[in-house]
Formats: structure tokens, C-alpha cells, sequence
DNA sequence: TTGAAAGCGCTAACAC
DNA sequence: GTGTTAGCGCTTTCAA
């Protein structure tokens, strides 16, 4: 009636429970034909490995923590796709907890992870976050912890990232060379460090190419559709000589589009646009947005190769690495997306 | 160094782990004044529970484990996010695996999810699912297993879906009222239920409404932008009085829509379009995308509440409660949007 | 190459 | 109201 156990196949095979658990785990110590009769008799018998006893006993649970804000947003979607893709092919499952961008729910999500007996957390942090014991105690408890994209130094943790201060130079740049030279730029909080680098790399570039910088041009926005629209009508109507704007985030650059287009403005034309993100409505708007590409599955991929290489180190016994070598970070280089939305049609 | 349990805090206090687990579990039989000594005592020395354990020894996980094609798609994250919120304030955790539509993912995350003893399992079957055997598996096991979306009637578990028929016969009605006559369908692969009680809800509006059903006008394509584009092109090319477009899902109608522009075509003017779904980008297309809303969330926790019903009668000890009465179906309303796409200008 | 024994940390009968 | 005892199903020394 109830579950099977390595109990049951040993009673049947008159053999033990602990060659059972050997034979079944390949271990080498077992000869081949006791193994294939043993799992023979554990396919007959619909034998399926108890984890929860086997992690309690062992110490591993081979399930990997993931705390993001959303996975709404496609960045993120796209991350966990890239975690998920190496964590299935080493055996590893994920516990997926969303912050909802509220400190609140991130503790509780690290919480549970914790009391779960994860082998590993991977965050990005929410916006919000009111401060960080919740990840010393991560690291306190000797459990591998790994950040993307919202990072924290302090943290001292490995990290993957994009080079958003390169990736906000390349985006104006673009716009530069297509001819624009008003350029104003929606940001976002300035106490989350991208919103801050992006900032400067627009600033960067537009010193670099003997552009004057105006306050005026720059808005600090939320990074809702709604304020994005707001910031374009508040730029719009400080700046009649603005022929582009740069958005921090497609969504800002979304609701900037939808606010431009409804006052009759031609877009590449009059004003240009590029946002930075590359969501998946940016290529069905019109015009398509040009963006800035995040490569998320890869980041993904980056994340989950560090929790494999602290795991690593973490078995071959090394008490406190940290002390003696910097956490590994890991910087991916951001991709120019160019679609309609900043390309300048031939002057007529 | 190493964790704290029960144990270092019966020590500490002088008293037995029972009593300190009980005092933790806010059980009845402790006093009030032992158990805030002990919770204060837990606090003071960081205790955390194993949950492993506790699971272990009680039979209970609070994990109810998930299932789905895929989070990308708008939908299902909507689902996703509604279960998560009932679950969150019941005390459960979700564990998430995406089958991608192909049977073995799927069956390889019902294997896992069974291994994990989770509490329960919801599901929206993949396209592709080979066989259900994985699913009488859950079923055999006295697992909970609820569905939704993409529902099987022979597995008799309780499910919530939203009456496509209903759905399709309301996009095309719309249509119709909106003065289009030739109207087309793009549909999807007909073994998947809902692909077909669509196509019908298409049918009989139109037959309802004195119009033709026109083999011609009817494409059944794959459920990607690209297919959506194909379909278009071929309705257009075999229907030069073809008016309107429903599509069984958002993608192939942007498929279209897509298609359509770049042939020139006027949208809603000389061709009207709605689709299925509500996917995210649907209002931010040109012209926006009217489509049937599935309201997902509250299909999540619906799915959740059938779910914890299921619990219910479980530990209501009642054996094969199934036998005796037939597993409860919700059907939602779908919802009716009306965007640029459908609404013909007053004719001129 | 196999088996016996111990125990991961917790909960749940049951006795006191 | 509190403590004793047993054991969930597995892995892992260690001995045979």
C-alpha cells in the first residue's frame, strides 16, 4: 500500500538495506550483477528514492535557491530559463521564491530556503531590500550564496552582472552617430547602483562626443509604463529642441513611445528612441524599440557555474577561501539591439 | 558551528526536545510560560528548523509542487502568481518545474516532485505529453493532483479551465457585431482540447449568425508569432474578400497582425483582428490587440483552493472519496477586451 | 563485496 | 504539563 522502501527490495532479494542504497546509488563497491538485480527488483517492485530521508542523512539536498524580484519580468524569466537549463543537466532542481520587490518576502523566501537545507542561493536583490542580515546569514550558516545583476559589494559574494555603465555609453553612442544631439535620459532610483551606472554612461558619452549636459533632459523615474509617460510629457514640455531620449528600462521607454505617439510625434524621425533591457514586447511595438540586450539566459548560466565552483571549493574542505582570494566576479559585456525606433531615415 | 536543533535548546533549558517541539509548534498542551522560555531561547541561539526532518518524521512537506509548460508565456505566469499568493498565506511553498511542452520534462518533474513528497501537485499538461501514465502514478500514490488550462478528462481530477468555446464564440461575435462577415480563424493543433472547443465556439457563432463556415478561412497553424505570419499570408492569398481574423492565441495573431502591416492592410479598418489570451504585449501592439482574457490569476487559486479541499477530505480519512462522488470542475468566464484592433470606424 | 549498526533532526504516542 | 521512547527512510562508517 504505502511507498516502497530500500527495506522492502532488500527483504525480497534476501540482501540488506545498505547494499540496496549502494546498488542503487552505483556505488563502486557493489559488483555488477547484484546492482542490475537490485534495480531490477526496484523497477518491479515501483521503487522511487525517498529524498527527504536521503538529504536528511547526507547533508545535500541537490535543490538550488533562486530569489529574484518578478518573473514577470522577462529578464528575469530569462535567467531562471538559464539557471534551469545547467541545474537540470547536473542534477539540481530549483526552489524559485519571488521577492515581489519588498524586503519582506525576500527574507521570508531566504528563510525558507535556509530551514529547506538548499545547497545554494542565487539572488538578485530586490529593490527595496531594508538591509542585509538576511544574507549574512546565509553566509554564516556556510551556505554558497551568489548574486546577479542587483548586487551588494559588501556582500563579498561571487557575481555576475552587466556592464551597465558600458551598456547606457553604447546606447547613447548609437543614438550620437545617428544624429541625434539633444538626447535626454530617463532613469530610475538612484540608490540601485545600474540605475546610477546607466546615468553616468550617458553622461560619459556625451561629454566624450562634445555634447553639453543638461539637467533638464534627465528624469528620474519609477520603472512603470505610467512613469514613463509621465517623464516624456515633462521632457517634452521643458525641451522643444529634444530629438531623442535614451530610457533606462523598455518599460519606461514603452510609456514613453505611447505618450509621443499620441501627441503626434514621428518616431525616428522627429524624436529617437532606445531602451535598455530588450523585453519581450520591445520588438512588437511600433516602432520596434532598440534596445540594449542583457543576455539573461547567459547570466543565468554564469550564476549557476559559480554555485558550482563554490560548491567545489566548499567539499575540497577549504575553511574560509573567502579570506584569501576575492569572490569571482564575473562582468557580461551588454549587446546593441538596433530597431526602428532610433534608426534616422536618410535627411530628405 | 553547526546548526542548532532541538536538542542544544531542551539542553540549555533543562527540559526534553518533545517539550521544546511542542513549545515551537504551538502545541495545546504546552503552558505559556514554557513556551515563550523556549521560543525566546530558540530566538537567542539562532535556532532555525529542519524542515527536512520535520517533513520526514510527520509525512508533511508544505510543498506543493507545479508543473507547466512554460513561465514565459504570459498566462501561466499569471497562474503561477496566483497560486503563489494563496499559498504563501497558507503556509505553503511552491516547487516549479517547466515540462518546455515536451512529456519527458514532464514526466521527469512529476518524478521528482513525487520523490520530494510534495503535498500536492497542480498541472497544465504539456502539448506533447506521450502518454498519462506519470499522472495515474501521482494518482496511485494518493497524491492530490488538480489541472488546469490543459485538462484530461480520463485522469477524473478536480480541474479549473475557462470555457474556450464560450470564449471563441464571444471573440467572433464581436466581430460580427462590429460589421466584419468574412472572418477567418487561425487555430491550433486539434488533439489539444482547448484548440478545438474553440474552433467550435468559431463555428457556431457564425453558423448563429446566418454566415458561412468557410473550410478556406480556417488555418491550423502552430502556436508561434512565425506560424501566425504563415497562416495570414495564406488566408490572404486564398480569401481576397476575407475582413476579419480571430486567432486562437495572441501569438499568431500578432503573427498576423505583423504579416498584415507590412502588406499594407489597414487594421481594423479593411481587416479586423482579435485574439486569445491577453499575452502581456497584446496592449502595447499597433494597432492593440483585442483578445479574450482567461483571467489566470484567479485560476490559480482556484486550482490552489481545489487543492486544499483535496487536503481536506485526505485527512478526512475518507478512502476513495472519488469512487463516490465526481471530481469537482470550475469553469471560469472568459473576458471579453476590446482594443484597437476589432472596433470599425463608423463607415464613411 | 556485503552486512550490521548508528544516527541525520524531528514528531507523535504514550506514560508519568 | 512534561518527558520517554521509538522511528520516519536513508547513508555511512566499520567490521566481517
Amino acid at each position: 500500500m504505502s511507498r516502497t522502501t530500500i527495506h522492502d527490495i532488500a527483504k525480497e532479494l534476501n540482501t540488506s538495506p545498505s547494499t540496496v542504497s549502494k546498488a542503487l546509488n552505483d556505488h563502486p563497491s557493489i559488483s555488477a550483477a547484484t546492482k542490475e538485480l537490485i534495480r531490477t527488483a526496484a523497477q518491479n517492485l515501483n521503487y522511487r528514492q525517498n529524498r527527504l530521508a536521503s538529504s536528511l542523512r547526507s547533508g545535500r539536498t541537490n535543490i538550488i535557491g533562486i530569489v529574484i524580484p518578478s518573473s514577470d519580468i522577462g529578464f528575469f524569466g530569462g535567467v531562471v530559463h538559464g539557471i534551469e537549463k545547467l541545474a537540470r543537466s547536473n542534477g539540481y532542481n530549483m526552489l524559485l521564491f519571488q521577492s515581489h520587490e519588498t524586503g519582506e518576502y525576500e527574507v521570508e523566501g531566504i528563510e525558507t530556503l535556509l530551514q529547506t537545507s538548499v545547497d545554494g542561493i542565487i539572488v538578485s536583490i530586490a529593490k527595496d531590500s531594508p538591509n542585509l542580515d538576511h544574507f549574512y546569514d546565509v553566509k554564516k550558516r556556510k551556505v554558497p550564496l551568489i548574486l546577479f545583476d542587483r548586487v551588494k559589494e559588501e556582500l563579498n559574494s561571487p557575481s555576475v552582472v552587466i556592464d551597465d555603465y558600458k551598456g547606457a555609453y553604447m546606447a547613447t553612442e548609437h543614438l550620437i552617430q545617428q544624429g541625434y544631439s539633444r538626447i535626454a535620459h530617463i532613469s530610475g532610483p538612484q540608490h540601485v547602483k545600474i540605475f546610477n551606472d546607466r546615468l553616468c554612461g550617458y553622461v560619459d558619452a556625451l561629454k566624450a562626443n562634445n555634447l553639453p549636459v543638461d539637467d533638464d533632459l534627465i528624469q528620474y523615474g519609477r520603472n512603470s509604463i505610467e512613469s514613463g509617460r509621465q517623464s516624456a510629457e515633462r521632457l517634452l514640455a521643458r525641451n522643444k529642441d529634444m530629438d531623442a531620449i535614451f530610457a533606462a528600462v523598455d518599460f519606461t521607454a514603452l510609456g514613453a513611445l505611447q505618450y509621443l505617439k499620441e501627441a503626434g510625434i514621428k518616431m525616428p524621425e522627429q524624436i529617437g528612441m532606445i531602451g535598455f533591457g530588450n523585453e519581450s514586447f520591445s520588438p512588437y511595438v511600433t516602432p520596434s524599440l532598440s534596445t540594449i540586450d542583457q543576455q539573461p539566459a547567459r547570466m543565468g548560466e554564469e550564476a549557476f557555474t559559480l554555485f558550482l565552483e563554490a560548491m567545489a571549493q566548499k567539499s575540497a574542505g577549504s575553511t574560509d577561501v573567502d579570506i584569501l582570494e576575492a569572490p569571482k566576479k564575473i562582468v557580461l559585456e551588454p549587446v546593441l539591439i538596433v530597431r526602428e525606433s532610433s534608426v534616422r531615415k536618410p535627411q530628405s
